[in-house]
Order: structure tokens, then sequence, then C-alpha cells
DNA sequence: TAGATTGTTAATCGATTAACAATC
DNA sequence: TAGATTGTTAATCGATTAACAATC
């Protein structure tokens, strides 16, 4: 690959470009968050962008940024900004997850036929190499390309696809004990619209949806 | 409502002159981090909570969450834990969210049908009071109990209805026309579901949901 | 009571910010 | 060059954590 010439012909540093240790949560949540707005940014057609734009649309500091960037190595070049394609190849090097990832998703209803048909996993590298659903129903039909297939078929294709992540859309009453069937199978990641509290062993990580709690903060900040 | 009384007094202020402190970013985002999990529990018939258990659900500390609430009144019972009941009217006093507040959906596709059908918002106090879609052939028919409604009324429902969030369940392309439209309209927090980067005055917020990025932060801990 | 859990303190760590020289 | 923007420092602020007395 490029990127090692790139970063580690920059400056020699005995830390180097490679993060040997473990991202810190914020920064790592950060990073997640520029890499965002850089896809974004791609996609429009943008070929530099200054830590000030990414300021704009990430709601965090310029300066923040580019220290957190400046960390890793002098990714930017002094009076133009960061170049969009080549930022973000070194934050996926960075964070690890430039390769590709299989998920499942659970659930062929509206959510998971909007999910499916958008490419807002895909662009991060997600394939959804699986849709199931408990409906006999809907089980066989297509959606988003992908024929549905029957939850009992579950350990297999995780085993078979290598699947990590779970999209759980499915109705609430449902969520936990599927959460449990995906657990069981090997799933160390539950990615949940659903509105339960899922109960799960301490190594596997659960990430709850909430655009309304997102929104009730966007609100205060409104009203006050 | 109860609410008025309370929160009123500060919406009605000028400028400047707020009763209590402006909550910081961090605390207002946990505050409503754990109102997102009360409401859960509330539903599933919990009585009490700890903070432990908050902590397991949120992945917030919980000395730090009983810190947080500590800063506005004794809410806990020691040896028992919180209230659900209670705290979920504490926390919205806090936040001054706890009234209804109108939104409009952009987009009736799986995304705004998956939405208008689902009580995520209605749970927070959220009313979807109007459904548009720029498709002539959607305008008239029934998504989620609602008319879908024709663009060009936009305007005049924002001000019937005191419509101030704006939610974008459209195509990439369509959201910075969209955007401007609402922002000429008066709306003042939009929340993006496309993938467009949108530009909008200083006096506007735009929230755009990332469920990947979400995803590639969790994978980078499952990784490491 | 005895166990559990809050409310609170104090110490540490990481995030944020302003400022500015370096340099594209 | 001249303007713009990075990379970096230093100072401040807020978040996090362990620990434990209070008390339900």
């Amino acid at each position: 690959m490029t990127i090692g010439d790139i970063a580690g012909s920059a400056v020699d540093q005995p830390d180097g470009d490679v993060p040997t240790e473990r991202l810190s949560l914020g920064v790592a949540a950060r990073l997640s968050r520029y890499l965002q707005v850089l896809t974004q940014a791609k996609k429009m057609g943008r070929e530099t962008i200054s830590s000030q734009e990414l300021s704009e649309y990430t709601h965090v500091n310029s300066t923040q940024i580019r220290r957190d960037l400046s960390g890793f190595g002098k990714f930017g070049k002094r009076g133009v900004g960061y170049n969009v394609d080549s930022l973000v190849s070194q934050i996926r090097r960075i964070l690890q997850t430039g390769g590709q990832h299989n998920i499942a998703l659970f659930g062929a209803g509206h959510l998971g036929k909007a999910i499916a048909s958008s490419d807002i996993f895909a662009d991060h590298g997600f394939n959804v190499v699986a849709i199931f659903d408990a409906n006999p129903k809907k089980v066989g039909s297509k959606v988003g390309g992908q024929r549905v297939r029957d939850i009992a078929d579950l350990g297999q294709v995780v085993e078979d696809e290598g699947i990590v992540v779970g999209v759980l859309a499915v109705p609430t009453a449902a969520a936990q004990p599927l959460a449990d069937e995906l657990v069981r199978a090997g799933v160390r990641i539950l990615f949940n619209y659903s509105e339960a509290l899922l109960d799960v062993p301490p190594e596997v990580t659960v990430h709850t949806s909430s655009p309304a709690v997102d929104l009730l903060h966007a609100l205060y900040f409104y009203l006050s």
C-alpha cells in the first residue's frame, strides 16, 4: 500500500505512525466522526478540506481536530488543508477498520428495507451478507437484492460468513430472544434499533440507536 | 401542562437572562442518554433502577451518573436506587424538554415509513404532525395514519404547526435544496438521515445520523 | 439489623482552547 | 510574495475514578 511511505517517510517517530497503543475512546469516536464527513465530502467531489471546515460539520473544535490528526503523522498541507482521499485512508488505517466486515440484518420491515437499500453501511466497508426475518411469509422474498432467510439458519450463516455484527431492526418483543441467539452463535456486536434494553454477557457490545435522544439534546440547546 | 411553569419561564426570557445555568454539553448529552434507558426501563415495567444498572446500559461510569444527578437534587434512595418514573420527570424538567414538540418528516420511502410507524420519537414527546414527499404519486397516500403532503405546503404547515425540527429521510441529492427551504421557513433543527453535507446558517443545528460510524467505533474496540 | 446503594470528596487524567511560529 | 492553514505549545477546564461515610 501507499500509506506506509507517506506517513513513514515524513518523520521517523519512536512512536511511529502505527498506533501501537489502543486509542482512547474519545479519539476513536472523533476519528470515526471525521471519517463520516470525509466520506461524504469525497462523494461530493471535494479534494481538500480544512480543519475549520471539518469543525463546522462535526462540531469538534478545529484545534482538537489538528491535534488528533497530528498525533499520527503530518497529513495536512499548510495553507491548503487535508487531502480528502488520503485522510480517509489514514484514518481507516489508524482505526484498523479499512477492511470489509460482514454484517447480518434482522427484520425485513420498513426499517430493515431502508437499511438494506441504503449504502450507509456499505460506504464504511460493512457488507450486509444476510437478511433474516421471523415471518415465514417474508422468508424467500427479495430485499435489497438479497433473499430473506429463515432465522433457523442463523448459526450456520454466522459461521459461514464470519459475521461479527448483528443489526436488530425487529419489534421490541423479539429483540432479547434474538440477542440471546446471536450471542450463542458468536456475534460480538449488536446494533439495536428496537426499544428493548438488551441484557448480554460482558464480552458483547450493544449499541442502541437513539435518534430521539439526539434530538432532545439538540433541542435543549435550541431552547436555552 | 405542568411543563409550562417550569420550562416556559426560560423560553420566555430575553437573551442572556436564563434562570438556571445552561448545562454543559457533556451533562446534557448524558442526561438525554439516561432518559432513553429510563424510558425503556419504564416500558418494561421496572420501578427502580440503580446507578450501576444505568451504567451498564449507558456505558457511563456509575459514579459519574450519581454525580450528574446529585447536582440537581437527591433523587435516589440509598440501598434501593432511583425511582424510574420520578427520575424521568426530573431529567425532563432539567432538560426543559418535557413538553410536546411538533416535528415534520420529509420523505415517505422505507425510512420515512419506518420512522412514522415507530414510536421512537413519540416516546420522547415529539409528534410527527406532517409528512411530506416530493413525489406527486405519494402525495395524498397514508403513512403512519397521516396523509402525505405536498412539499409546496411546507411554509404554511411549519407556521401553522409551530415546527422547529425537520427530519430529512430523503435521497442525498434532495437534501440540500430541502434544507434551504426549511431554513427559509424558519425551522431551526435539522435531523439529517441523508448522506449530504448540509450547509446551513449558524443559527441552524444539523444532526447527521451515522449508524455506520457508531459501528466503526464499536468495531475498533472489538478488533483491538 | 445487614446488605446495598446513594451522595460526596479528593486526586488524576484527558479534553479543550487560545495563540502563534512554521510553511505551503 | 501574501494569505491561509497546519502543527504544536502551554494553560485551563471538565470528566473520570476510587473510596467511603451516610443511610435506606
